[in-house]
DNA sequence: TAGCGCTTGTGAACGCGTGCACAAAATCCG
DNA sequence: CGGATTTTGTGCACGCGTTCACAAGCGCTA
């Protein structure tokens, strides 16, 4: 009845698969050809233990990393399962597994030193190997993206930023000057960026993509409602707030049509239990 | 092995529950008491059809919604699943059942009159009666969302904008007025909004949220790092550019540990595990 | 050192979502 | 008018993710 973004964003589509979205909540679009794992989906074990992560898990993991680095500043030095859990908003089962995932690093007892397992996390995460972002479209939002500088907790550092507004390029937006967008595919492949980030008209959208793929970008976050054709070695994550907003508004005609049904006598409380 | 935003957005925990986070991609986080369906999940059947909806179901619902729109621009009168999954991105298989959630209104052989479908979609997802939306939080994000207008097909009317910053009050953007957050319960309560995005820096957004519920706001949309503590009957939507970019900064690594290690021959560095 | 209590880590079961495959239905053509 | 073709709608089975529940392990105390 409440779960949202189904793991959090959505998982784009692509042109040259048959299937797709996620559940998770969230975010809302999934697909895959092998099992959802993050890892070696091979039919046979994984060899090198790359642990297959489920999707859902990752974004979670990235949500206690968060709520870790609180902690440490409020001088926490060991965090149970039960008291992180809580913070984030999980039920302690599912932590724990999550953090399985990762490795057994907490002490049975006593919990999880809180700077272990954050340093455990980054690594799981990648994050210890800082990569560097690009946003395409000096919009509003591209604004607030070149802005977010430390993104909370580490930043991903942001190496580059495009645009077709010739009266924008060479403009400096948030210490750092603006290309033109038929740069992407040299200035992305010199400068080694591997994420791009699209907050353009969607009209934009695909073609800034493919230069984006053409410099050598692995992996996509897409903040224009379309859908992106992209090869299949590109990750491409999507946020829509239209979508978002269209969501809420199927949960508050839900909710409304309940109150109103409740209303009329006919009622019928049995079944329909919750009363909202 | 593919299969970013689960579900889109994620599902935000409630301090008042043990479980959580979502699927379906984007964003990440789900979860639920009952079954994950959207309707009453009563054990019993529902006997009013609200039809339990998956909650990814919605979201993929949403996109056929817009890819419809699309169609229908381009003098579209009849799609078959066929055409419309690729163009979602989704598979047939799936579009269909997703349909069947909202009806039977196809016909066999021929496949789904476009504007039919759109009309179903809309009312299923409850935009027959425009939900009203207020920002608060007016920095580079909150004028990207003001200035959203008309949000593609059709447009949530964001009909109240908030923000701390006295210089602030009194402005308009995006045609609107910025009230101050003080305001918001009694603005929010008079003006009927029903939705409630925050793009405010994190240590406010908990504030915020208290007041919006306390002005009578079913649903809110969270830019915020932090997870939010609402009542039960409060649907909370998340949307976190870091963790979307760490999950991006996840498959990466992972891709880059693949290529290091198929280069490698002794591989198999036993315990530490990936190069990285 | 032995016992007790607390917390982790995980095996197993449940449930939802996905994908397959086919029957039903409607149009077209001969 | 009957058969061939196309496309919908769905029953069923598989698989992943979530949850439960408990054994294993660690520290503290007597």
């Amino acid at each position: 009845m409440r779960d949202s973004n189904a793991s959090e964003g959505e998982r784009v589509p692509r042109s040259d698969e048959a299937d797709n979205a996620p559940t998770a909540e969230l975010p809302a679009v999934t697909d895959r050809n092998g099992p959802a794992r993050t890892g070696r989906a091979a039919p046979g074990v994984d060899p090198n233990r790359v642990r297959a992560i489920p999707e859902a898990a990752v974004a979670r993991l990235a949500v206690y990393l968060r709520v870790l680095s609180a902690m440490a500043e409020h001088g926490a030095v060991t965090v149970s399962s039960e008291e992180l859990s809580s913070a984030s908003g999980v039920n302690s089962a599912k932590l724990r597994k999550d953090l399985s995932y990762v490795g057994s690093y907490g002490t049975r007892g006593v919990g999880y030193e809180v700077d272990v397992l954050t340093a455990e996390i980054e690594r799981v995460l990648g994050l210890t190997r800082k990569q560097k972002v690009a946003v395409v479209g000096i919009g509003n939002l591209g604004h607030a993206l070149a802005n977010y500088g430390g993104f909370p907790g580490r930043g991903f550092p942001v190496e580059a930023l495009f645009d077709v507004d010739a009266d924008l390029v060479g403009v400096p937006v948030g210490g750092m000057p603006v290309s033109h967008i038929d740069d992407i595919p040299k200035v992305c492949a010199q400068r080694g960026i591997a994420i791009g980030v699209i907050a353009t008209p969607p009209a934009a959208a695909q073609s800034v993509c493919d230069r984006l793929v053409q410099g050598g970008v692995q992996c996509i976050l897409n903040f224009a409602p379309v859908v992106l054709r992209t090869p299949p070695h590109v990750e491409v994550r999507k946020v829509d707030l239209a979508i978002e907003l269209q969501i809420l508004s199927f949960h508050v005609a839900r909710k409304t049509e309940q109150r109103t049904r409740r209303r009329v006598p006919a009622a019928r409380a049995s079944s329909n239990g919750e009363v909202v």
